[in-house]
RNA sequence: CGCGGGGUGGAGCAGUGGAAGCUCGUUGGGCUCAUAACCCAAAGGUCGUUGGUUCGAAUCCAACCCCCGCUACCA
């Protein structure tokens, strides 16, 4: 019954705090998406995991004097906090250091290889003398050869956006110490992308629900040509290379951690008791595949990825990548070492999540970047989320409650005025549905609340106030029609705003949780024994404006 | 220099050929159920500049001006 909605979300580097541009970019879209596919009552599976392998976590743990494992499993911990105080949905959120990753990983690998999509190659690698470690990638930095910038990493030139090798830099020398690496010979395996050129190109040509801007993006990488890439390092920390005599070697991180997709399906199978579940979401025509990403991520999920899964065979390709773009904190650009960032921790031990979910969805960087300012949070809460939907709510839960017994009063009969108020909110309902299919969430979020405008202006033309002290049914009806509509507001905000939809739902007197009724209007039954209400939101006090942004780009975090 | 992204009423933004929109703010009025919240009305824009294409351009083309990013970490 229903569609099979895979969704998958980038794996967070464990070695950090999450901050909002990784909410607003990947968690919380997918989230959103997750929670209206639920209510509409298809099967959905949202997996991801924290990335735990790579240079960076080992140099942060020589830094700190841990083991490596430790650092990923601290942030581990505290990924998996963050997304319950959130609210982001995860039916399963693992890691990439599970036995089970290691062992799909090595599936996957071996199958390519024995295809001939991977094979052997001697390389010059860059080796640093002073530090007595091969450099990975990122760990070495030059000048592009393509457009001579200086600062391009080994691995892709920020600058004009093309993928590099470490050989083919100009100037190399470790990020580190600044040494000039040496070039020893090493043995490493390379996936043959160059392969899947024509192939990539058919299938993208048909994705026409793709946003533009990662349709264009795309399409501009693979006509430029696509290059073989390494798949293996000269690491010790991470998946090794599932074959005798390459001892010392692991798979690269963006080959491994794409894979996790798969592998947490599996887990995710396996942990149900049922391990060929995970058959439903990856072959066959009855599910979609969805990844939700932050730009500079695209490729790899509209390419590398796919190719990967060509090679691999009878697995689903993705559907869509609705990759957002970047957020900006207080009109610049984040930046971690900086502290120019807010912290998700940070942000959750002072506030409530869904304010934050709403201004995140209302100006989510869908098309471009999109700014994040503690002014905005303050006034979208105050002046939008209070004022308009909060608002709505406490006055007619509150009137309700207070004028006939604590329970949904009886309507008689529905005037023009108020079939046609019960119209649009079924008509919003079904707007929302279809923007939110489309993944379009800004433009969902705005339709839903001018929903609750319309009721306040409802309201205010049946002034229902007025009404119970001459026409007591009249009054009923009215309020029984804005209780109706608040229902509905429940329901179409529920995936943006699940913590207040929730607490609205048992305050209007319903059992169970939001997204068991389905997406529809959820008649209220007169007579219905209301909660005693309590506002749905707080006014937030200016004065933490300035406090919030004194935070910013000084203060040290221990997250 | 170059590359990328932008310049739309006070603020933040939507709007890729056909009568300038949204949210907030401002001003005036209404209401008093509600978290001084809600509703109505009004003011406020030569859509960065100049030229071009077109019956018609914010929207297409060209040139120019201005802003932001392009420094590791960073979605």
């Amino acid at each position: 019954m229903g569609d099979r909605i895979f969704i998958g979300v980038a794996w967070p580097y464990a070695d950090g705090p999450l901050h909002l541009g990784h909410i607003a970019g990947a968690y919380l879209p997918s989230d959103i998406f997750a929670r209206y596919h639920r209510t509409k009552g298809n099967e959905v599976l949202m997996v991801s995991g924290s990335d735990q392998h790579g240079t960076p976590i080992t140099i942060k743990a020589e830094q700190e004097g841990k083991k490596p494992e430790e650092i990923a499993n601290q942030y581990h911990q505290q990924f998996l906090d963050s997304w319950q105080k959130l609210g982001i949905s995860f039916d399963l959120f693992t890691s990439t250091g599970t036995a089970n990753h290691a062992e799909v990983s090595h599936d996957f690998f071996l199958t390519l290889f024995n295809r001939g999509y991977i094979y052997k190659a001697t390389v010059s690698q860059p080796f640093c003398p002073h530090c007595q470690r091969f450099l990975t990638d990122r760990y070495i930095e030059g000048t592009c050869p393509y457009c001579y910038s200086s600062g391009a990493r080994g691995d892709q030139c920020d600058k004009c956006g093309k993928p590099i090798s470490p050989v083919e830099l100009i100037d190399p020398h470790c990020q580190l110490c600044a040494t000039t690496p040496q070039f020893k010979d090493s043995e490493h395996f390379f996936f043959r992308l160059s392969a899947f050129r024509d192939r990539l190109l058919v299938w993208m040509k048909r994705q026409t629900h793709w946003r533009q801007n990662v349709l264009n993006f795309t399409m501009r990488y693979v006509e430029e040509g696509l290059k073989d890439r390494a798949i293996t390092r000269d690491i010790g920390w991470g998946i090794p290379v599932p074959l005798d005599g390459f001892k010392g070697k692991c798979l690269y991180v963006w080959f491994e951690a794409v894979i996790g997709y798969l592998s947490a399906t599996k887990e995710w199978a396996k942990s149900s008791r049922d391990e060929g579940k995970w058959r439903s979401f990856w072959q066959g025509n009855e599910a979609k595949s969805y990844y939700f990403i932050g730009k500079d991520n695209i490729i790899f999920h509209t390419i590398i990825w796919p190719a990967m899964l060509m090679g691999y065979d009878s697995l689903n390709l993705p559907y869509d990548i609705p990759a957002n773009e970047f957020l900006t904190i207080e009109g610049k650009k984040l930046s971690t070492s900086r502290h120019w960032a807010v912290w998700l921790p940070d942000y959750l031990s002072r506030y409530e999540p869904d304010p934050l979910r709403y201004l995140l969805s209302i100006t989510m960087p869908e098309t471009g970047d999109t700014d994040f300012s503690w002014h905005e949070f303050v006034r979208r809460n105050n002046d939008e989320l209070v004022a308009t939907y909060g608002n709505l709510v406490h006055r007619v839960l509150t009137f309700v409650y207070r004028s006939f017994e604590g329970c949904v009063p009886m309507p008689r009969e529905f005037d023009s005025r108020s079939q046609a108020v019960i119209d649009v909110a079924k008509d919003t309902l079904n707007t929302v549905d279809k923007l939110l299919y489309r993944c379009h969430f800004r433009e969902a979020l705005r339709s839903a609340m001018s929903l609750a405008q319309e009721t306040n202006r409802y309201l205010e033309e049946k002034s229902p106030w007025k009404a119970i002290k001459q026409d007591r049914q009249a009054s009923a009806n009215s309020l029984y029609v804005a209780i109706c509509v608040i229902s509905c507001l429940k329901t179409m905000l529920y995936p943006f705003l699940p913590f207040s939809s929730q607490k609205l739902h048992e305050y209007l007197g319903f059992e169970g949780r939001v997204e068991d009724d389905g997406w529809q209007l959820h008649f209220p039954l007169p007579g219905q024994k209301l909660l005693p209400p309590e506002p749905l939101f707080s006014k937030l006090d200016e004065g933490l404006i300035e406090e919030e942004v004194s935070r910013l780009g000084h203060v040290k975090h221990n997250l």
